[in-house]
DNA sequence: ACTCCGTATGAAACCGGTTCCATAAGCCGG
DNA sequence: CCGGCTTATGGAACCGGTTTCATACGGAGT
């Protein structure tokens, strides 16, 4: 190839202009002839000459890149939300900037740290749950972030996603309503997420409500995968004592749920029922589809690009937002009447 | 907030030392008196400065940054290799720039360019199948890039992956030594994709080999999504004279058709084997577990960052990698003697 | 005491864009 | 015909790191 890259100045060069006039082209300013534009465009065609971002970056300080640390994209939830993101910031000229923590919040910070350091314009991160450590060295560096999953109008940082409370609490009604009195309850790993720990307190405040009992050894903490899903539904199956139905608090939990059930003989809904909370798209493609509460991933991901880059394009956004859920009822949930009355 | 971004002049300034020496402690070189480095590294530590990574980039000419296109996050096989790449860059100083280009080479040529322009380090792109302007787009940037997803030998870039021939071969012998003699064949669709072709070819040559017909009626090339798999399924089982068999170039394919024939009635692996290629996280869990030919999706991706890293670092790597696949046998598949001798 | 060398540090140019400011040309009204 | 305004363009500083080259210093060798 030809000895070094080729810069502004030399399209400057050969377009006999100056390098600020070839900038000018670039960004699309209107101080130009159309004579000098077009002789401009067409050096940077033939040349196939495209611009040094870090070089803008470096001067404009902004780098029209949106950075995100998610725990992992290996799980349908966060990859809907990553692709859904991916998607509006592309068409919005950003390019998004991953990071994985792996669920450790150690790494997390130094995955922002990280991101910052690349001056990122903007960061998405899941909840509203950090180390003040954290959100003093966000300040500090003055990097807007926003957190999706839960809706916490009480934060003074930005947030976009549904209210978990009420979607545990409403999870939870459906298998009162259908008539249940023994209710479990299957939850993610409280610590340091807010989104399972407010699903979590619905469901209970939905039992406390109605008066009915929750027993310790009904109610499980789950690892992420769906594994410790299938682990904790074993477990759970083997108690004596087992409830009517569980609230899982995310829907790759219930799928622990189902599957088990299935390999274990036990027919779902007839002697459990099971919701979720999520509604992937797997939900309802398994046998028997899942009853769950659907939550429009993609829609809270897009409403928090569409937040930042409305904010940082100077918009005066509302700093919350909370979107809707709603309960979709397919096959895992019935009355217990039917097992318990025949 | 303190009216400018500090940089590394300020923190010279507060440690007494000139800028040259404050970039020679965070680059850790050894031409500094351990003295001098307590006192820099004290600075940095109480401000929390974090260099500026695009002007380093600037500078050093590059971003420790690797980008990729895929066609979509929202897709297990795809989410898998992008977690494994991440995390694995992430643990060598690299970072990854994520987009996709939903199945268009249009805006995949637009997405690398973008991608360039940001001077990423290098490239990951899916399959050796692209077109001559972007391959010679690559070559004027001398961006270095490598293919995942399939084993080209005979290829003058890089490339990670599978024999898709020998995958879409094994898959089509396991029927045939079944004693299948009427298979099917669904497979993705192969314009501008090395991988599924690869696959079809190889169940054809296998079936041709053995001397087995495959009539038009039962081939189909099958959309990309789940639904688009399920759709495709509906018109196979349509068919009055239905193949004993079918493979699967993948496994979202494969689940297609378990799904629509439990749907149906129709019970598997009696009335119809069912073989994917892949084998995604759901696949030993869907009912009845999928018989599939496992690929290290994760192995591959890991391989190629490998691949980049080592030779961004000026290490002599072999160009390319062949990655095994196996044979997983589940209960989707059986004799036909089976249903037939019955 | 003097040269020679290795080590620690500083000064300044450079990476490739952007943008402020200056300048020049063209046009209008008085 | 001239001042003043608008528009097109060029010159040069600047963004915040890195790196080359020069310099100063201390110690070893003779």
């Amino acid at each position: 190839m030809n000895g070094k890259r080729l810069g502004i100045r030399d399209i400057a060069r050969l377009a006999g202009v100056a390098p600020a006039t070839v900038s000018r082209v670039l960004n699309g300013q209107k101080l130009v002839s159309e004579e000098t534009r077009r002789r401009v465009e067409e050096v940077i065609r033939t040349l196939d000459y495209v611009p040094d971002a870090t070089a803008r970056a470096l001067s404009v300080r902004q780098t029209k890149t949106i950075g995100t640390v998610v725990p992992t994209v290996d799980n349908a939830f966060y990859a809907s939300g990553i692709s859904a993101a991916q998607k509006y910031l592309a068409a919005n000229g950003y390019t998004l900037l991953l990071a994985t923590s792996d669920y450790d919040p150690e790494l997390e910070f130094e995955q922002v740290r990280n991101l910052v350091g690349r001056k990122v314009d903007a960061l998405i991160l899941r909840g509203a749950d950090h180390s003040p450590v954290l959100l003093q060295f966000l300040a500090g560096h003055g990097v807007p972030w926003v957190a999706v999953g839960s809706y916490s109008p009480q934060s003074p940082f930005p947030s976009v996603g549904i209210d978990n409370h009420a979607a545990g609490f409403r999870a939870c009604t459906h298998l009162i309503d259908l008539g249940h009195r023994r209710i479990g309850l299957l939850g993610a790993r409280t610590g340091n997420n807010d989104r399972a720990r407010g699903r979590v307190r619905g469901a209970k405040d939905a039992l406390a409500g109605a008066g009915l009992p929750l027993p310790e050894h009904w109610v499980f903490e789950v690892g992420a995968g769906l594994d410790d899903a299938r682990q904790t539904a074993k477990a759970l199956l083997a108690e004596p004592a087992r409830p009517t139905a569980v609230v899982c608090t995310t829907d790759l939990i219930a799928f622990g749920v189902v599957l088990e059930c299935a390999r274990s003989g036990l027919s779902i809904p007839e002697s459990l029922s099971v919701i979720g909370i999520g509604d992937l798209e797997w939900s309802r493609h398994i046998q028997p589809a899942l009853t769950t509460i659907s939550i429009p991933t993609k829609e809270v991901w897009r409403r928090a690009c569409d937040f930042l880059v409305h904010s940082l394009a100077g918009g005066n956004v509302c700093q919350h937002f909370e979107c809707g859920f709603e309960l979709t009822v397919r096959e895992t949930t019935a009355s217990p009447a039917i097992a318990r009355s025949a």
